[in-house]
DNA sequence: AGCACGCCGACT
DNA sequence: GTCGGCGTGCTC
């Protein structure tokens, strides 16, 4: 018998299986990972198939070594969807493969922890004759009474309650009265009990919702989009979805933006559902990632939550995909294969006959524009549970308050606002989306802002260790005294951020404690958790954020949420920063309100007129859509045409001009006769937006293409390109969700 | 990806 | 003479 293998070796060069023996001794089975000998040395390999002839010198054939798992790590619709991806996105099957695996599982980073166990080896009846029998022994009869339930008790249980466990356990078998064992322990993350809560009565809409989706498990059709306002219910809908299919004997992944953004999400779950479910996420430690893995593929857990790269989770037997705030960018993989979690979810539920849901209360315009297509299912939840109300929105002109001689950061309707929710003893929200003191550090007689050396990017001035640092690679440094430019003194930070406006709001409102989450406060592993307890509990009763804190938090004691400056998403230069300002207004908006007092939003802006605040003041998605929609139309933007980029890296910028003026010529050569050329409606070589990052110099070539049914096959000749030798490192990006 | 094999410059 | 530079090519 041989095996095809693919060796985990993530190189184009060794992209093909090659012919292993399986020795006789060795039940291999396709899916299962593999130790061979590879060259000179030993790798580790993903067996694809089993087939009893070889079609390579079988002098030179060697054998597998060991299997690594005595089960298949891959199920086999996940072997399909990788080859999948590996045409999609032109990687190494290998690379692809590895999606699928905890990373730390490969090379055998970790291991399966063992436990141990004592349990009685003498029937019940004959304890009490034991225990007698060692009268003079009183630990070794307390270990007896101990383990006379005649269940199995972990050691280390049992030694914080008897003394010398050991020496009393090895005496105990050596009689065998007891016997010890080890057992597979796993590290399941652990966030606080969870109370066991019972269901709440439907609302008519989360009836209809259902009635619709419950059949598409055991028929799957098209995916469904769910657009329902924030606070609808939406939820609940996925967790009866969830049980209608574990009833169906079938699993379930759930998949949400950031986990660590949604603990609520998960807190809801695990009161539903207990045990039954997994978590996965970025913040787990490898043991706990390995260990909830082995936990979903052993089938001992068969509802998973978790992010993105969740979609790939061991489910056998899926019933349903559900994606949360579908139109979140998390979705898209920033690293190398480049997958976009909707689409696999979408191949997998075609694949494994699951049904796919994706739910927003303000869906991507791709998706709301896929179900005007008839391509999606849509379902709608206008209204919030129990007919509260949406909140009332306010929108304050900053201009006009500056010209009222107002010049900090506070209109004075907010102001107001906050002033009397706080003497109500009620609590608010606050949100500015960036994090830092100050977005730049700019010198005032030479006009040059302080940038990072590695990345050519402004740094942002942090006030509590007063550095400056680099959002894009980390890097830290003092706050200069003079300007590096001109060595003037007049330099100083300018803008605000969250720590700007955490300091304003303890000035204006002392006493009433202010809580700020940003990715500078919750670094550790529970921090996120910590802080949102600590606001729910009252301690503070200003939250103040970013982005973290507009989506799927629910705190009924706030009814008033501020948008600090609505226009800082706006003025990105990128075709979907009115989409992204637009949802993240919605979403902010939605976090008011929430409890039995009806919430109130300010939104601070200095564009008031402009069509996604306007819409987003109104809470009205279609209006939104149907402006964006034609403005996408009239621009030719996505989803009527694609982008696509050849991002050039090398050491100097020299060699990645020079790679992407090549490749720019090599396009228009190759496709100037052809029908495709038509189709491509600019091509431009450039240095890209950010010219450096951490020390590579950063060119790239931007092609806007019409979408049409062959675009994939010119894909493929440009990733062939991509993928030719160059002075500099290619990387071919489709639609980027950043073009710095 | 690694590691061997292989063909040309400055050193004990 | 030889030690070693890293360019090309192979791994079942």
């Amino acid at each position: 018998m041989y095996a095809e293998i693919i060796v985990d070796i993530a190189s184009e060069q060794v992209d093909r299986v090659f012919t292993y023996l399986v020795p006789d001794t060795l039940p291999l089975k396709p899916g299962m990972r593999v130790r061979v000998p590879f060259g000179p040395r030993e790798k580790e390999g993903y067996v694809i198939r089993l087939k009893d002839t070889a079609d390579y010198d079988e002098k030179k054939i060697k054998p597998v070594l060991a299997a690594l798992e005595d089960y298949p790590a891959l199920l086999p619709p996940l072997m399909a969807l990788a080859q999948e991806i590996r045409e999609k996105s032109h990687c190494p099957l290998c690379e692809a493969l590895r999606l699928m695996l905890p990373a730390e599982m490969r090379g055998g980073r970790v291991k399966v922890k063992l436990e141990e166990y004592a349990q009685l080896t003498i029937s019940p009846e004959r304890v009490e004759e034991a225990i007698q029998s060692q009268k003079r022994a009183p630990k070794r009869q307390l270990l007896l009474t101990l383990l006379s339930d005649g269940q199995a008790h972990p050691v280390e249980e049992l030694r914080a309650l008897v003394n010398n466990v050991r020496e009393s356990l090895n005496f105990l078998s050596e009689k065998e009265m007891v016997r010890v064992f080890e057992k597979e322990a796993l590290r399941a993350p652990y966030y606080g009990r969870a109370e066991v809560s019972s269901d709440p009565v439907l609302t008519l809409e989360q009836r209809e919702a259902l009635e619709e989706l419950v059949p598409a498990l055991r028929k799957p059709g098209k995916p469904f989009l769910l657009h329902g306002v924030t606070g609808s219910g939406k939820t609940e809908v996925f967790i009866r979805l969830v049980r209608e299919a574990l009833k169906a004997g079938k699993g379930a992944i759930i998949l949400v933006p950031e986990i660590v953004l949604t603990p609520q999400m998960i807190e809801w779950f695990r009161s539903r559902f207990g045990n039954a479910m997994a978590v996965l996420h970025s913040r787990l430690s490898p043991g706990e990632r390995f260990d909830e893995w082995r936990r979903i593929r052993q089938g001992d857990a068969r509802i998973v939550i978790g992010a993105r790269s969740a979609v790939f989770a061991p489910v056998d037997n899926l019933g349903v995909i559900i994606v949360d705030e579908e139109h979140e960018q998390t979705y898209l993989s920033d690293r190398f294969p480049q997958y976009d979690a909707r689409e696999i979810a979408a191949s997998r539920g075609k694949r494994e006959g699951a049904a796919v849901l994706l739910s927003s209360a303000t869906p991507s315009i791709y998706s709301y524009a896929m179900t005007r297509r008839g391509d999606y299912t849509l379902i709608e939840m206008p209204h919030r549970v129990l007919d509260r109300p949406l909140p009332q929105i306010h929108l304050v002109d900053m201009r006009e308050e500056l010209r009222k001689g107002n010049r900090g950061m506070f209109s004075g309707l907010f102001q107001q606002k906050l002033r009397a929710c706080l003497e109500k003893g009620q609590q608010a929200m606050l949100f500015i989306n960036r994090r830092g003191y100050a977005s730049s550090v700019v010198c005032r007689k030479c006009g040059e802002t302080v940038k990072c050396d590695r990345c050519d990017v402004s740094m942002t001035y942090h006030s509590v260790d007063q550095t400056l640092r680099c959002h894009y690679c980390g890097a830290a440094r003092p706050l200069p005294k003079l300007c590096p430019a001109c060595q003037s003194p007049y330099i100083r930070p300018m803008g605000i951020g969250t720590q700007k406006v955490e300091e304003e709001l303890n000035r204006q409102f002392p006493g009433a404690g202010v809580i700020r989450m940003d990715v500078d406060t919750t670094a550790g592993k529970n921090a996120h958790f910590e802080l949102v307890d600590r606001f729910r509990a009252g301690e503070a009763k200003i939250l103040l954020g970013t982005q973290m804190i507009a989506k799927g938090l629910d705190f009924p004691q706030v009814t008033l949420v501020g948008a600090v400056l609505a226009d800082l998403t706006l003025n990105f230069p990128d075709y979907r920063a009115p989409e992204r300002t637009f949802q993240l207004l919605v979403q902010v908006a939605g976090r008011a309100g929430r409890g039995l007092e009806p919430g109130e939003v300010v939104i601070q802006t200095y564009q008031p007129e402009h069509y996604a605040v306007r819409a987003a003041a109104k809470q009205d998605y279609r209006a939104f859509f149907n402006e964006e929609f034609e403005r996408r139309k009239a621009g030719l933007y996505p989803p009527f045409t694609m982008m696509a980029r050849f991002l050039c890296e090398a050491k100097d910028m020299r060699e990645a001009r020079a790679t992407a003026e090549s490749i720019r010529e090599r396009i228009t050569e190759e496709f100037r006769e052809t029908s495709l050329f038509r189709r491509i409606l600019f091509i431009r070589a450039d240095e890209a937006p950010i010219t450096r990052i951490q020390d590579k110099a950063r060119a790239h070539v931007l092609l806007k293409l019409l979408n049409h049914p062959d675009t994939d096959r010119l894909l493929g000749r440009f990733q062939e390109m991509a993928l030719e030798e160059y002075p500099a490192r290619v990387q071919l990006e489709i639609n980027p969700a950043s073009l710095a």
